[in-house]
DNA sequence: AATGAAATTCAATGAACGTTGAAATAAGTT
DNA sequence: AACTTATTTCAACGTTCATTGAATTTCATT
């Protein structure tokens, strides 16, 4: 049994990725992270081995899960519809909404997960090492699903919408509450129920303009 | 005449820049700053005063031009509208256009400033409150034009298509490579001239269809 | 050439960094 | 209860951090 050291081991990788979250890799240090979790500082390298290898952790934990879910629901969707090609916004929706669900639902440690992928997905430093290793399968996965659903697309046409996607996505779950600025507390960058209803139709209105009607061109 | 320090500052802002768009701000120390600049260590600080408001002096160089060239970009483009109601497309270009053609042709600089955008616009630290404090006027203006271009539109609708709208952008300008990965080639993050032919369609796309037509009950 | 301010160099500060080895403790096995 | 291994504690390692004060150099103006 593998037990004796493992709620410390996760009261550390709790702590780490709450503080990664905020302040990214190389504003957290470790003495921060097991102060956090009320550990011994030495506890962090004996259990993870380097700083570095605590972060590879952190994103581990929680990416198996995810896409698991995401591929389940895209496979379901996939086998309810009738010729085994899903809708746009069913595509759209499988990929985003176990997101969203989680970030808004799944307790704090997943809000500070996708905080994290949010700042990660956007640095030269991790962004396409990182997000590659952990999430290409699925996202390849996905992509064959939009080129079903849309056989006349240009292939071009389908990585830069889903690009567009990946982008507005991220931004959402980043929440850096600069929406609520903006809109003068109109809109909360912490409504995600909101997100997952306008989210689907927008994308899928912008890859359909794109990638059914001849594109760029019109 | 106050230009005898003036070439190390430059040299001191452009290796800051370079820099923290690689690793971010906790990234980088004023040493290696300095070392890349071929300047002593301590002029970091007789220039700036600390690295937090070197960092601030990074970030403010290039936001004022670029405020005042995406201003007169709407200006214009509103004056040439009969109505002066300009189009939807047109106000995509004008507020994207200006960021992709200098990350494009305006030199490593630029590139490297976007990149560091990029970043702080996803992190928690600085995402809500930097960006507001330096395009907050301008981008309200945007959203003043978007709302006269759909003046149905109810207003969450248009904050949230505007969420969308900057997120995607966003993520095209940190340029980290990982479409590359994911289309094995067939697409480049660095090919902004692409994104700047489908981006204006795609968003339109669906401002229309969430602004429009009923938006999210649809 | 002399003056004075701005800019640069140099050396050093105390603090904090990630990591480690040895000692102490806890828990499972015999 | 004795033994063994995993875990935790403690103190310290050498390095690097941002910043600074004093000395030196540079340069425009006299």
């Amino acid at each position: 049994m593998a037990k004796r050291g493992e709620k410390t081991r996760q009261k550390i990788l709790d702590s780490a990725e709450k503080l990664f979250a905020k302040r990214g890799y190389h504003g957290v240090t470790i003495r921060q992270i097991t102060e956090d979790a009320k550990v011994d500082t030495a506890l962090a390298n004996y259990h993870f081995g380097s700083k570095r290898n605590l972060f590879d952790a952190v994103l581990l934990r929680r990416a198996e899960e995810l896409n698991k879910v995401r591929l389940e629901k895209l496979e379901e969707i996939e086998a309810a519809a009738e010729n085994g090609v899903a809708s746009l916004e069913d595509i759209i929706d499988a990929f985003s909404h176990p997101l969203l669900d989680r970030s808004e639902r799944g307790g704090p440690g997943w809000k500070s997960y996708f905080a994290l992928i949010a700042q990660i997905n956007n640095s030269p430093e991790w962004g396409g090492k990182l997000m590659t290793e952990y999430f290409d399968p699925l996202v390849r996965r996905f992509i064959a699903a939009l080129k079903r659903a849309l056989p006349e697309a240009r292939e071009e046409d389908i990585y830069w919408s889903y690009h567009f996607f990946s982008g507005a996505l991220v931004l959402t779950y980043a929440e850096t509450g600069r929406i609520d600025n903006l809109s003068d507390g109109k809109v909360h960058s912490s409504d995600l129920d909101a997100v997952q209803l306008r989210m689907p139709p927008f994308i899928a209105a912008g890859f359909r303009r794109l990638c059914e009607t001849g594109g760029a061109k019109n």
